[in-house]
RNA sequence: GUGUUCGUAGCUCAGCUGGAUAGAGCAACGGCCUUCUAAGCCGUGGGUCGGGGGUUCGAAUCCCUUCGAGCACACCA
């Protein structure tokens, strides 16, 4: 289905060519002057030159050709060339009912389907989450369900850190403990238990107390180091603690994400690439791509247009030992292998700019893609307190996701049952849905590269231009729709009409943009644009709503278009908010 | 130092592929609930779009310059 702006700058492209002029001139936009106008071509001034014509004369010939468009209701030339349109109802009708029809309200399924992985989450195992971890989690989610609205095929990966030097630190610190843990007994030779010797809770406290050692203690480090390389190289009670390891964090992990309403296709991690290392490397050295340059293997690359100096990527360090890079490389040519991908996108913190570039041009460079395979890195910002430093508890500690979670859903428990009656298990059940909705547009109706304040105070006073602002549309009208078939209509055979009054209007102009704003999200990569756009949407539903008496109106086909056009817009809501990831409840 | 991102209302942010009077939310002030959920709607005040040049009929938007802030610059991830 096309989009509504090109359908009306086909109208005027129209009038410009018999008039005499370019065609391209016709491009139409939304008016930035709603009380003039409701769509306006500059086309006029631009050709003004070219032309040699003043604007005004061009504007006045382009206005005669459209005397009786089935499009414009009125076409206005105004000084010093501005084309002033308003559409006709009809139009909008006819518009409104092919987005009705369509499954996607307009928009298209691609000419090509593409592969694409979206590469999120990145926590690391026996680490709790934390804040630090929600962006992540939180856009590349919807980053994925965008892809997907718009007909991709799309594979969400999580990408864990299973496989570095913290596995090693919390294996040392497990044997400090517990020495006579068969894994640690190198005659033994039997099954291994089936049961982890900790819990998660256990091993959500060995890791810090590992990791603070090591840095303190030399003899600990090396202790640790070795006990990554034995893991490494597969020693079997190593190999069977890292194992249970990774099972009771992704256990863990798992439960946290859904709570998060998030999900992944993969669960892959960096050990899952360590075998193919070796392979990727001496590919690289076969073919001449890799170098040692200050004892570690290196590929070059700087390319002549650049601005600054790139550092080579480095691909082993010079003791031999694998890294980052490494595994995120032997990730791509793995990837490439069992899925193709047309398109990676990753998500982690801004500061691995630098760094993924590197990563990318590698992969081009020694062929591990092909030439048009798109590598995309989505850089977000850190996420700051009030004080504009990074976020901390009251306490001053790290901020567990978890904990962060609870506390915005008891505040909007206590705000539930406040003053009304409502059973306990629903209040608590819509609560978070409705925490779960805050945070994430709080987080998504921001800029992903820029740094945000995540403010619990404005995050839980929930007015304006917040998640639970545009849950509140949707029980609105969720809840005229309900009245209405109680009174015994039936949602099935009512019918869209043509637009009566300006508040109506708005919101059908509001609702035609979907397929347009969809487009671009997808494009430039930005949940923000859907924020945007539903919070102008539930602006315009809630503006109608004051104005308009619904289900008291007499003429029965108004009514009948008016809760037709309730349906559609009840139903791009939801649309917009599945694909931001969070969803409404009947009542709030 | 080099590169990069950014600087818009008291605060948090949109707008940036050039268009008419720069928009929201919060905060402040004032209206609107016997009528479809007031977590809402309507209104008032609040700006040298960091500064200075330039391109253009027209610049918050593009170019240059300058000031200020954040971040990154091979053996961490």
């Amino acid at each position: 289905m096309k989009k509504i702006l090109e359908l009306i700058s086909e109208e005027m492209q129209k009038a410009f060519e018999e008039a005499g002029y370019s065609k391209e001139l016709g491009k139409v936009t939304v008016s930035n002057r709603p009380d003039l106008c409701e769509y306006q071509c500059n086309g006029a001034m631009a050709g003004a030159k070219q032309y040699k014509k003043a604007p005004i004369m061009i504007a006045n010939e382009v206005v005669e050709k459209l005397a009786d468009s089935d499009v414009f209701e009125s076409v206005e030339a105004v000084m010093p060339g501005f084309l002033n349109l308003k559409v006709k109802p009809t139009f909008l009708k006819s518009f409104l009912q092919g987005m009705r029809e369509d499954a996607k309200f307009g928009v298209e399924e691609p000419e090509h389907k593409k592969t694409i992985i979206v590469d999120y989450g990145g926590p690391n195992v026996a680490k709790p989450l934390h804040v630090g971890h929600l962006r992540s989690a939180v856009i590349g989610e919807s980053v994925k369900r965008i892809c997907r609205f718009m007909g991709h095929n799309v594979i969400g990966d999580i990408h864990l850190g299973d496989w570095g030097l913290q596995m090693g630190l919390i294996i040392t610190e497990l044997k400090e403990r517990q020495p006579d843990l068969v894994y640690f007994d190198e005659n033994y030779t039997g099954e291994y238990p089936t049961e982890a010797p900790f819990t998660i809770g256990e091993l959500e406290e060995i890791y810090p107390t590992a990791s603070g050692k090591s840095k303190e203690d030399p003899v600990y480090k090396e202790k640790a180091m070795e006990a990554t390389f034995k893991l490494q190289s597969g020693v079997r009670g190593y190999r069977a603690i890292w194992d249970h390891i990774i099972a009771v964090s992704v256990t863990d992990l798992k439960k946290n994400y859904a709570n998060l309403n998030v999900d992944f296709d993969l669960w892959k991690g960096e050990s899952d690439v360590h075998d193919i290392i070796p392979e990727m490397v001496d590919y690289m050295k076969k073919e001449g791509y890799a170098y040692i340059s200050e004892g570690a293997l290196v590929v070059d690359v700087k390319e002549e247009t650049d601005t600054k100096e790139i550092p080579p990527c480095m691909i082993l360090k010079s003791d031999g030992a694998s890294l980052y890079n490494t595994t995120d490389l032997a990730t791509i040519m793995e990837r490439m292998n069992i899925y193709a991908p047309e398109k990676m996108i990753y998500l982690t913190d801004k500061r691995q700019d630098l760094y993924f570039e590197q990563v990318f041009r590698c992969a081009r460079k020694t062929k591990l893609v092909k030439p048009e395979t798109e590598l995309v890195h989505i850089g977000f910002g850190t996420v700051n307190g009030k004080d504009g430093k990074p976020f901390k508890t009251r306490e001053g500690g790290v901020m567990r996701l978890e904990r962060l979670i609870s506390e915005i859903n008891d505040e909007m428990y206590q705000k539930m049952i406040s003053g009304r009656e409502i059973a306990q298990e629903e209040a608590k059940q819509t609560a978070d849905m409705i925490g779960l909705a805050a945070i994430k547009y709080g987080d998504l109706s921001n800029q992903a590269s820029k740094d945000y304040i995540f403010d619990v105070d404005k995050f839980t006073s929930f007015e304006g231009d917040t998640g639970p602002y545009i849950l509140y549309t949707i029980v609105r009208i969720k809840s005229i729709l309900n009245k209405f078939k109680d009174q015994g209509g039936d949602l099935n055979s009512v019918s869209l009409q043509e637009v009566t009054n300006a508040s109506e209007k708005a919101l059908v102009m509001e609702m035609a943009k979907f397929n347009t704003m969809m487009e671009n999200a997808f494009e430039e990569v930005a949940p923000h644009k859907v924020c945007a756009y539903i919070y102008d949407l539930a602006n315009a539903f809630n503006k109608f709503y004051h104005e308009t008496r619904i289900l008291a109106e007499e003429d029965e086909t108004k009514k009948s278009g008016y809760i037709a056009l309730l349906v559609l817009c009840r139903d791009i809501l939801e649309a917009c908010i599945d694909v931001l990831g969070f969803n409404a409840p009947e009542r709030m």
